[in-house]
Parts: structure tokens; C-alpha cells; sequence
DNA sequence: AACGACTGTTTGCGTTTGCAGAACGGTTAT
DNA sequence: ATAACCGTTCTGCAAACGCAAACAGTCGTT
């Protein structure tokens, strides 16, 4: 896992290097798009136009864009998930009830990446979408999966992906996080408190299967003077962790 | 638009081919998607190993997955489609009050793509996901579409894709399949009685922007024996045109 | 416990094929 | 008109990719 492969295809990290440029930029041009990524124009024309053949990328008014055929396999991915279809309506719900934004996370390869988030009436407006991929220690929906993977793994994932600083709050110290993981265990959920964006505070649990793993987090989040002191540590812990149960029952059972 | 590109890159065919292959089969090891696709075990594995060193396909339990980095992409696509967000909402009320199955679908590349689907407490339980790409024109969304673009347009998507049938009731012939469209633009709604699957009907309308092009459609779907004559020619059809009034009036003003 | 059959992985070689720079043609602005 | 910019095509060189075969684990069987 650690060691990378020995024989890696140049042309397929090439090729997402390129997507991911496209979608940095939300769409460019050749040109613009061989400048940002330091390769030769041609060798990006390349690509675009068989990336254009096979869908993944479109050109439209002098620009390529990210196709939908990557909604494809993304949504495919996503529905492998046990726990997508089964939390949707659920977390409709919470959001509903709540008034909040609330959200869906899972780990694969020591990230996180939301499956679905839903907003109530008041939901607080955050430029995330699904499909992010964020670190895990730095909010209230990772350090709920984290405490539930073993320590090694862990350790592994922070030797990955380090524990990188978002805001003044954020936990960067690996003993640290340990402690406050332990805690999160004990008490069944976890909090974000403008660890990762200032001003917004979040509550989380996560959801297990009946083998105790962890299948993925949800979480309710929203602005911090809305999330004063009882709301944020009593009522709110409640309803998540209410939400996170009828989860765990409906997955075990389906 | 019509000849294909010049010079190629055959590992991005290759790439997606095995993208492709993994997704059809569900998860594969290395040998069972060597066979399935005829390639060498050896470039299939240095494929596999390269994409899943980004992220793009899970290695679990002996078999290598489509991992949810495709949803980075495919989210991020889906939100640039103007109508999506706004289509949300609308589409969940829709469901809830008929009760049936809701859908959004837009046209990339001469195909559908559904960019979300929505069921009502009666809604009948189709294999299709958010992500699914059709042949336009097969379902009623693809043609509330189809007839809403140029006849040159409609053309070369067919010259592409072909008109394939999928139930004994799918138009099949050019000239049929235009006065259709022109009835569907007349009338302002389209149907599928069983085109695309036998017992299934379905009712669409098209989003216009407000210089006239289409971006997407939405529809309304479910069993023959609950879409009966008065609901399936009057009722739903005012509901989906109702819905599909206020998405356009939405698209406009934001 | 040793074997066999099955995996996924690594190695090394021959050559395909992708790379990059420069030239081409088309459009827009000055 | 002309210049600057774009996307696209062309072409030779060499990197790197594809492939077959050998290697190394893992499981089940006897």
C-alpha cells in the first residue's frame, strides 16, 4: 500500500493531470490550458480531442469543459456505497427538521469525500460540493470515521496526507488528534468547531455496520452563533446520533 | 465535429476502455478483466495500479472497484448544467405529489445523461441511475429534447448514434421519428408509451432558456396500469409543464 | 505438510506511439 | 492590411508502453 507501483502508465496520470487542470480553471482553452499545466500545446490537444471523442470532455464556445460522462461512473461509484441510497432520506429529513445543511461522508484512500448533502431552510451556503475530497482530521464528519479505523491505519493515512492547518483551530498534532479521537469514541459523536472554516460549527456521528466498521459519517452543520451552547452540545448530538442509528438498523437489514 | 481526430492517444482509449470494463463487471481482479477485455495481464495490471495510485479505482478484497474520485468530476459536471440545482426542489415537490418517479435528463454529445432522479412514496423501482446515459430518441425525455433542436442537429445525432430499438413500440424510422418531434413541439409535451420499456409510461416536457434553447427536460414516469387514459393525457402532462414553467422562469432570473 | 492451481506482481526486451517543436490556417482586433 | 492570437496538423526522435514469460504469494485439497 505504502510503496508506489513500479510500472505506472505515464499517460494515465498525464491524462487526469489534465482534467483536473480543466476543472481547476472550469474549462479553458488549449492555450490556456498548456500554460497552466507547463506542457506543450500540442501534446494537450492531444488529449482534449480524445478525451472529446469518448465524451469525458466537451467543447463547446471555444472551450473544453468536464463532460458528464465521469457523472457516469462517479454516481456508479457512489451507489456502491451501502449506505447512499439508505441515508438520503433520512438526512432529507434531519435537514428538514434542523433547518440545516446536512452531509454524507466516506472514507476511501485516507480522504474523505461527501456523497450527499441536503439543506433545510436556513442551510448555511458553503462552496463545497459533492464529490469533494477533503482531509479527515480537519472536520467533524473524518475524525467521526477516524475513530473508528484502527490506529495503524490511522497513522497510515496521516503519514499519507499529513494534518495540514485550514483554520487557527485545526488539530496538527498527531497526539493530539489521538486524544481527542479517543474522546469522539467514548461519546458516540464528534464536534467541529471552526476547525476547518471560521464560523461554522458542525456535529457528526458516524454510521457502523453490524461488524462494528465504519461505514461512512453524517453530520449536521451551520453557522456558529446559531449553534450556541445547548443547541450545539445537547440537542443537535441527539438528533444526529438518532439519525445515525435508524441507518445502521436500515443497512443491516436491507 | 463529424470526422474524428487525428492524432490520438490510444492510452486514454485504453484507459477508459478499462474504466469501462471494471464497471460492466461490478469490481474484477486483474485476470478476470484481462480476459473479459482481451488485453495482457500485465497492462491491465499497470493500468489498475497507476489509477488507483490517484485514486480513481479502489483495490478491496482481492478485486480492484471504480473508486469515487469520479465523483469529483462528475458532481463538479452535473453542477455546471444550469438547471440542476434549481431542478432539485422542484422535482422533489413534483415527486411528492404525484407520487411517482421524477427525472431530469440533458443532452451531451447526441445522448441523455440523467442528472437526477426522484421517487414519490409509489414510485416503481427501474434499474437506471443518476449518471445513465440513453439514446435520446427512445424516451420521452430525449424527445421533449430532440424536438427542440435544429432538424441538422437531430440529423447527426442520428447519423451517430442510430435509432436502436429497445421495445417493440421505439420509433425506429427517420421521417416517423421528425413528425413526431413536430407534434411534441406543437403540443408542448412528449410521451413514451412503452417505447423504452414495455409497462413503463412517462410524460416529459423541455426547459427552454429564455433565448430559446433547451436544457434538458424533465419528466414524470411509472406503471401503465396507474398512468390511465385521463391522468396520462391531461393530469400529468399540466404538472409537468406546470414544473417545467417555473424552472424556466428560475433559470432566468439567477 | 507438501502439493497444485490459482491469483497479482515484476522483469526485460523490441518497437510502437506518444512527445514536443515548429509550421499551418482561421479568426479577431487594431 | 496586418499582426497577434487561437486551435489544429505535421514529423522525427526516443521514451515508454505493450507484451510474454517468469516470479511470488495465497488458498484449497489430498
Amino acid at each position: 500500500m505504502a510503496q508506489s507501483a513500479r510500472n505506472t502508465v505515464k499517460s494515465v496520470e498525464r491524462t487526469f493531470r489534465i482534467i483536473g487542470g480543466l476543472q481547476e480553471l472550469g474549462g479553458a482553452g488549449v492555450t490556456e490550458l498548456s500554460t497552466h499545466l507547463d506542457l506543450p500545446k500540442s501534446t494537450v490537444h492531444n488529449y482534449l480531442s480524445t478525451l472529446e471523442q469518448e465524451a469525458y470532455v466537451v467543447k463547446a464556445d471555444d472551450e473544453y469543459r468536464i463532460g458528464l460522462r465521469f457523472l457516469e461512473h462517479g454516481a456508479y461509484a457512489r451507489n456502491q456505497s451501502p449506505i447512499f441510497e439508505i441515508a438520503r432520506p433520512e438526512l432529507d429529513r434531519l435537514a428538514n427538521e434542523t433547518g440545516e445543511l446536512c452531509n454524507l461522508l466516506v472514507e476511501e484512500h485516507g480522504k474523505g469525500t461527501y456523497l450527499y448533502r441536503t439543506r433545510g431552510e436556513n442551510a448555511v451556503r458553503v462552496k463545497e460540493h459533492v464529490g469533494n475530497r477533503v482531509c479527515l482530521h480537519s472536520t467533524a464528519l473524518g475524525k467521526a470515521i477516524l475513530a473508528h479505523l484502527s490506529e495503524d491505519r490511522v497513522d497510515e493515512i496521516i503519514d499519507r496526507h499529513g494534518l495540514p492547518q485550514t483554520t487557527e483551530r485545526t488539530v496538527t498534532d498527531r497526539d493530539e488528534l489521538f486524544e481527542r479521537l479517543a474522546e469522539i469514541r467514548e461519546r458516540g459523536f464528534a464536534f467541529d468547531d471552526e476547525e476547518r472554516l471560521s464560523g461554522l460549527r458542525c456535529v457528526a456521528a458516524p454510521v457502523l455496520s453490524n461488524d462494528d466498521r465504519v461505514l461512512g459519517a453524517i453530520s449536521v452543520s451551520g453557522p456558529s452563533h446559531r449553534f450556541e451552547d445547548h443547541r450545539f452540545r445537547e440537542e443537535l448530538p441527539k438528533r444526529v446520533l438518532e439519525t445515525a442509528n435508524v441507518l445502521e438498523l436500515n443497512v443491516t437489514y436491507s
